[in-house]
DNA sequence: CATAATTAGTTAAACGTTTAACTTGGAGCA
DNA sequence: TGCTCCAAGTTAAACGTTTAACTAATTATG
């Protein structure tokens, strides 16, 4: 288990250290025989080149900084959790690593950036999720490449990979008209993030498009955070008021688990009574005897798509202000039924 | 926000730059008045030594790795999260960075170890949780320092930062006990772990040493991990086949909530029926109307203590086989009461 | 046939640190 | 005075890569 170095795979296969490091970089320069006796060796030997030699040559780290608030990280439902999966399996056919950083969602007056920023230790970093507008000021500053996920500051000054909430929202509100219901509840949390008020746009447009009128008793955006507790209360305010709601658009499944909780609490069946479909995917909660309908939201694969952005935009800094935007599939389980 | 290296420094301080390099590292051989003159320039031009160079020379990366299974990453409840940020938290003060890297439960025949381990790009690794033999195996022929966090090889041939289980487990059972519970029932998942063994054990000693019977009816350790929805069917054998029971120990948090979810639905009231004790302290749930009482495990000293070990090691290879425990405290909220 | 162009490699400088070994100017001492 | 010691630096080599510039041998061209 020595660590070879360059010098050892060259003199093995009897050839320079440049050429060695020609073979690496699969410079056409060389000949096959050449190639194939260097690789040999680099076989042989188990060689990994040093990072840190090659950092300081190149004058990159080799590292991407993943950054989201604490409550993001936190929280009940892994969704940034497999962004971040995404991200980190993808950087390996980019040789990165992804050091991962929380921020308190109160970025205060002095609060400090990220330590991999203020080292200088990263290439480049991913934001996933809404974070403080304080904490993206501060981090322009120090002008390294930026991707946004799930989330792109207000100026869309940078790249970003999103979901298509807009449509989403549509499709799921659809999918509840199309089951024949007409008295469909919205409720979401932080109506001021883009993403879910995307969801409540799309849910407005399928209804219009129906010729349902948008009822403003049946829409609850009152909560400040889309969490489980949040969906229980937005619930007991909307059904105890409203008794004709046969069915409910919640704007992620975390507040729509919270929504059903409230319902079976107070005596309501899903979907028999009520139908709802929530958003996201996230529900593998085994313990909800009705499986969540909902939108899938493909998260590895926009941490994949946000690792592919910020490598591109590291080796080309030209590459500015690319958007990706992916869609949400309709899941059917069985908390939606036919009225 | 260009980059500044040590020759700059040296520079503007007019000194050489082994000197600059020596006022860093606070060699005695530095007088005051040159010491501060570099402070100053360091501190004017914002300098942070290149961690490429630095590890070039000293032949050390600078990372630390961060394993755990990706159940335990992707699970609901923040345990194993709230450890990691522990560690990251801790990391600044060694100047190191974490590197996060997931495997799967099963780890394969021909699974491949997380790839810093195979690039040599961490100097020594954190282990959280369980985690498959097989993998351990593979690290070990690696021979970078290891130290495990609320797990330990069978072998413990590892330094290791544990909780307390007898003793959490002893005082939960004996908080019942107080309260005048005789008939207390035990639900654990995956008793083969050693933690959750061990709280068992602790369960039994209290019981013995208040004089009350071990009841194998009253012992649920049938379901494979200790999740919410094993919480709740572990809850539905024991309450179905058995009437008298009055309060349950659950051998965590997660599975407590499942109990009480159970009850809850089968028309029970807790603390008023039964009372429920938990371990773990990670049941922030809101949306639960009874607040659980539990055994307070300290996660992030629990990193912090991890990153500790860890970056001794690193400096001193010596440092085997240490071991730190961390006292579990008893959280009395009110799912349980006085009988 | 002389020369230019191409191919397949090598040489050597550079990246930014750390640190062992060396220097220099006094202070202390007999 | 002459010597040793010490304090406070400096010099220079080394760490393991990448890559521009060079070289030598072969091939193509007029």
């Amino acid at each position: 288990m020595t660590n070879y170095t360059i010098k050892d795979v060259a003199k093995m296969a009897n050839v320079s250290i440049a050429t060695v490091s020609l073979v690496i970089h699969d410079h056409k320069r060389i000949s096959p025989e050449t190639k194939h006796k260097v690789q040999q060796a680099i076989e042989k030997l188990n060689y990994h080149p040093s990072r840190s030699a090659r950092g300081l040559v190149s004058r990159k780290t080799g590292n991407v900084g993943f950054i989201l608030t604490n409550d993001h990280f936190l929280r009940t439902e892994p969704f940034y959790t497999q962004i971040f999966m995404g991200t980190e399996f993808e950087a390996r056919d980019h040789e990165l690593y992804v050091l991962l950083a929380t921020v308190d969602s109160d970025f205060g007056e002095n609060a400090s950036l990220p330590r991999f920023i203020l080292d200088k230790n990263i290439d480049g970093m991913i934001i996933a999720g809404k974070v403080p507008q304080r904490l993206i000021d501060k981090m322009r500053k120090y002008d390294l490449p930026i991707v946004f996920v799930d989330y792109l500051a207000p100026d869309k000054k940078n790249s970003v990979v999103a979901i298509d909430n807009e449509e989403g929202g549509f499709l799921a509100t659809q999918h509840l008209i199309k089951l024949g219901h007409k008295n469909i509840a919205f409720i979401g949390g932080d109506i001021s993030h883009p993403s879910l008020n995307d969801r409540f746009t799309g849910y407005k447009n399928a209804l219009e498009k129906a010729g349902i009128s948008i009822v403003s008793k049946y829409i609850e955006t009152e909560e400040d955070y889309p969490a489980r507790a949040n969906g229980y209360n937005a619930a007991r305010k909307l059904f105890s008021a409203n008794k004709n709601i046969t069915a409910l658009f919640a704007c992620n499944d975390a507040m729509a688990i919270g929504a059903m909780q409230y319902l079976k609490d107070s005596g309501k069946r899903v979907p028999d009574d009520v139908s709802i479909i929530g958003f996201d995917d996230v529900a593998a909660e085994v313990m909800i005897d009705t499986p969540l309908s909902t939108m899938r939201v493909p998260k590895l694969e926009m941490g994949v798509e946000a690792m592919k952005l910020i490598s591109e935009q590291i080796k080309n800094p030209g590459l500015i202000n690319q958007k990706i935007l992916v869609p949400a599939e309709l899941i059917v389980r069985k908390s939606t039924r036919k009225i």
